[in-house]
DNA sequence: CTGAAAGCGCTTACAG
DNA sequence: CTGAAAGCGCTTACAG
């Protein structure tokens, strides 16, 4: 059995108010009775029962995170960055994997409501209004990672992913590609669809290009699979392209696969840039090139602003975007110089 | 704030104690009482607090688990396998990311012990003496993920590494190769790097070839940088292999990219063999040939485990030994056929 | 400096 | 069927 700070006090012959000094304010004790606690503290191997605690306090220093797909690489590093800072902050993460499904979601935020929790950050999810129904009546502080929203007021860590899409267009096209395709999430996307699309149209207008998005675009989920059959449509449509622009690594890779396979080369004959700078971008064959996220420090900034937000703090600002870059590894080919 | 049973009870003008029996007991509870004890409940957005429960029930429904880098792929699938294992039993999961730190490891137990966790798996690590006594010490429910422990009487769950070397080796000896290295992680390293260093040497005995350990392998961590480095040591002084095993996917890509970086054929010059099959490995080029260990479901039988152990279950046994397979892709050339 | 008491939010015998 | 009481393991005014 555990001991109790019943048996410390025993041990010690003293009370547990004592007892209970000593852990929390031990300057408020003699200094032969403090040690003699600390003694029997020792020899009973006594831990203080957080449950106990966090019903008293309200505070469990213990932090949920809403995630959708974990075995989605792009979760790897973040969540890293999420631990080591919930770390910092002397803070514990109960991870949920939602399985993109929304009642399961639902379903997880009340488990971790009920558990006391002191707070949830939320990945990669758009905020229906039931989802914020539920957070407003439940009354926990939240953190949106990798998402935001602009209709509620919740704040949030993310990239600013038009400006990165356009970003990476206007790398290709300085590269000296015009004939530009795209492999990207749904437009019913609010993360990795709908604004990198945006980007990606407003980078080809900017410079002259037709966006024409029939011909352009072709849709995939995140998995590869879906990814290299839409590398097979956009080929089939558009034989002329020299650049893909695919909105997340994996996309990428799925491009790539199907690229290789049919002796096409990259990035001589088609330039292929990436999306999110996961572990793998480094890891393929060619090399990819690819518009980097700083994935760790999203996680650590989101659990930092949550724990700041549990604290009472000033937040500094409520939409944190996080500044983006393109990694350039070895997919895509400068056109100008030869 | 958050209503109480208080709330509750004042609302329907009722006791706790009835509205406590609505909820852990209705058919105790008369039907008009129940009725309006429910519609309080509903009112209110009442939820049982967690903390109150678990500390009646010594039961937190919330199980740990220890992870040396959650930023290793590995780890993606393992835990999307623990987290629909948890959910199907109701449990929840802390992770904890120790980052290969034994110090950190031990504090994360710790701290999960003070929070009341009903039992930890722990991944991948080695159990010292040390480890082993804060066990014991904590009296808590442990299971082995991808680990095991001779000297100890721990629950584990994972693949036969000797024998998986040993297959996958002898998978490349059946594909005509004899002139065959390897890539692995440490003689210190009782899970990716000694037994697969048994199996491999085995393997290539059995077959009537020398073992040579001197020339045919090459020492690298998980990491692909390393791994890259490796290959490239192990081509220098031996450049006459034909294939090479690598005991992680990981490793096998670092392989792969000095092998492509050089302009030598994977297949066709020279054949890799990866171990893990993580998702990575169905996304190289050439897809990877690996020896595949159920990650899903390790990380599902493991915490399947630990429910069974924790609810006083008897074990079907004692040291579970996953079944691997190889996972043929295209990074290993048949010699025979040509 | 220290102990007795109240209380955090529940559950569960015990009486009636 | 229902309520009052004790108790889970702590913390924190309050008195002395």
């Amino acid at each position: 059995m555990k001991s109790t700070i019943r048996d410390v006090a025993r041990m010690a012959n003293v009370s547990i108010s004592t007892v209970s000094r000593v852990l929390n304010n031990p300057d408020l004790v003699a200094k032969d009775k403090r040690e003699k606690i600390l003694e029997a503290i020792e020899q009973l191997n006594y831990t203080p029962n957080a449950l106990a605690r966090g019903l008293i306090h309200k505070r469990t220093q213990t932090l949920g995170v809403i995630i959708p797909d974990i075995s989605n690489l792009f979760y790897a590093e973040v969540i890293r960055g999420m631990e080591d800072s919930a770390h910092e902050s002397g803070n514990n993460l109960i991870i949920c994997n939602t399985v993109n499904d929304q009642a399961r979601r639902l379903a997880s935020v009340k488990v971790l409501s009920e558990k006391q929790i002191d707070g949830i950050v939320i990945t990669s999810e758009p905020i229906y209004p039931d989802s914020y129904e539920l957070f407003r009546q439940l009354n926990i502080p939240i953190v949106l990672a990798a998402t935001h929203s602009l209709e509620y007021e919740i704040p949030s860590v993310r990239v600013n992913d038009e400006q990165a899409a356009y970003d990476a267009t206007e790398y290709l096209i300085r590269k000296g590609h015009k004939r530009i395709g795209m492999i990207s999430g749904s437009t019913l996307d609010p993360i990795s669809g709908l604004p990198r699309i945006q980007g990606f149209m407003r980078a080809l207008r900017t410079h002259g290009l037709e966006a024409a998005p029939e011909i352009r675009i072709e849709y995939a989920n995140y998995h590869f699979e879906e990814s290299y059959e839409a590398m097979k449509k956009l080929y089939a449509k558009f034989p002329e392209l020299t650049a893909v622009f695919a909105s997340s690594d994996e996309r990428a890779l799925g491009a790539i696969s199907y690229l290789h396979e049919n002796r096409i080369q990259v990035p001589e004959q088609v330039s292929v840039i990436g999306f999110d700078n996961t572990r793998m971008a480094g890891m393929s064959y060619p090399k990819l090139t690819t518009v980097a996220q700083p994935l760790y420090q999203m996680g650590f900034q989101a659990v930092r602003k949550l724990d700041q937000l549990i604290n009472g703090k000033q937040l500094d600002e409520l939409r944190t975007y996080m500044s983006h870059w393109i990694e350039e590894r070895h997919s895509v080919r400068d056109i100008n110089i030869n």
